[in-house]
DNA sequence: CGATTCAACAATGTATACATAAACGAACCG
DNA sequence: CGGTTCGTTTATGTATACATTGTTGAATCG
């Protein structure tokens, strides 16, 4: 998932930490530390509401408390876990007014971001490379690909995020994405035909082609509005309304 | 500085982590290095650009280098230092690319919490807390007094975020506020009279207390826009355009 | 019977000792 | 004389030992 498609070559590196586990043999144990416990958590292999010890996740992942805890303090930061001091760290569940405020934060950094690539615009082979995102996910609309057009859609965003040059908005992004993840995962068999992205999806890049941010702006709110949404509700009846993801 | 007027006792608390060292005595010794650190690299006391070792870090603050490190842990996600693993932390310079970026982040956040209040619809008491600080702000203008204007500003602003009830946008805002302090403060003698200013918060105070979203972004956008192009460019005369705050 | 206090325990916070690995410099080779 | 390699140094990464402090529960007092 999210490995760089040779066709996006021309592009910058939208590094977004998706959950995985590649390379960590080489890594420091904090790190190592780190991207376990994040990898667990996306994945749902640490549930929402999971309290263990500082003395017990060292145990879990065979290492020493000082890397747990710096990973632990990483993680908090980060908002994944809450730390409460004699009670252990806690998985930190995901109500639907979490999610709603998640997602506000990241829709209104996101369009800031296509704001300034519009302001920029874009270069002619960074514009083909996106055309070919949005090909191939109209693609996998018409094949009823869910997976791997929530993957396409997550890069096609993410793409553009980077070519905004504001690497602390990018960085802003992807740690709010990380929390968004397990909440995306958890509606994705739910999510209908994205028929509709893809329709928006070409307007917002037709206005960052054409430079117009105003344009760009009003398109890309309208998606976020939507899409956000949307989400919402399909969360809320995953979750019945009751309660924790 | 920051402390909270009692005339504004009916808003919700705007915790905004401004520099200082009130009541360390009795925290944790992480807390206590996490905030001394802070503090000093806000006030300019560690100039951007310093480097230090772990254990100079200590020594400085009479700890053991466990509770530093965590510190400076939290430092690094902040975006106040640099640590390169056999070289030091360092302070991060602030070019004036960096203070564009922050301050374009830092808008975008903003005016979403304004939506977001305009949305909520102010309540009588806070509309009244809001007025007057505006008030107050009004009189520092005729008084010439910047500093007390530059609190009142950041203050408004907060409390505003702080309405919004998204508590991870009020902390996102809060970080980015963390890293643009040093630049305000050195670029605010040279501030001239913040007449405009005055003027563009009682437009956007007045569109929140219509409850009208729309006119609340617009009119914050503009103010921001306006705002930010007049700081960076008063940050380049401070600098010379040669580099580093 | 309920509330309160105190003591024992347990988890975290902090210090320190030790392992690892990068940077620097000196010696050696070309 | 310039470049490369190896050893030493030293800062960091990690483990562990120790101090501190909150929590738990049981005993006692009202």
């Amino acid at each position: 998932m999210r490995t760089a498609d040779p066709s996006s070559r021309k592009l910058p590196r939208a590094w977004r930490a998706a959950p995985s586990l590649q390379g960590l043999a080489d890594m420091p144990a904090r790190d190592r530390a780190y991207h376990d416990l994040r990898y667990r958590i996306m994945t749902g292999r640490l549930a929402p509401g999971t309290t263990l010890l500082e003395t017990e996740l060292a145990g879990l992942l065979s290492l020493s408390r000082t890397p747990v805890r710096e990973a632990v303090i990483k993680l908090e930061e980060e908002g994944l876990v809450d730390v409460r001091p004699r009670h252990g760290v806690t998985v930190k569940p995901l109500s639907m007014q979490d999610f709603a405020h998640i997602l506000n934060v990241f829709s209104a950094l996101e369009v800031r971001a296509f704001e300034l690539v519009a302001a920029r615009g874009l270069q002619p082979d960074e514009a083909r490379a996106l055309e070919r995102m949005l090909e191939d996910m109209e693609a996998a609309t018409l094949a009823h690909d869910l997976g791997h057009w929530a993957d396409l859609d997550d890069e096609f965003h993410s793409q553009i995020v980077a070519l905004s040059g504001n690497a602390r908005l990018q960085d802003a992004l992807n740690a709010f994405w990380g929390q968004q993840y397990r909440a995306r995962m958890m509606i994705l068999p739910l999510r209908p035909s994205p028929v509709q992205s893809d329709i928006e999806h070409r307007g917002i890049f037709e206005a960052l082609k054409a430079g117009d941010r105003q344009l760009t702006r009003s398109r890309h709110n309208a998606h976020r509005d939507r899409a956000d949404a949307q989400q919402l509700d399909l969360l809320g009846r995953s979750l019945g309304s009751s309660g924790f993801a």
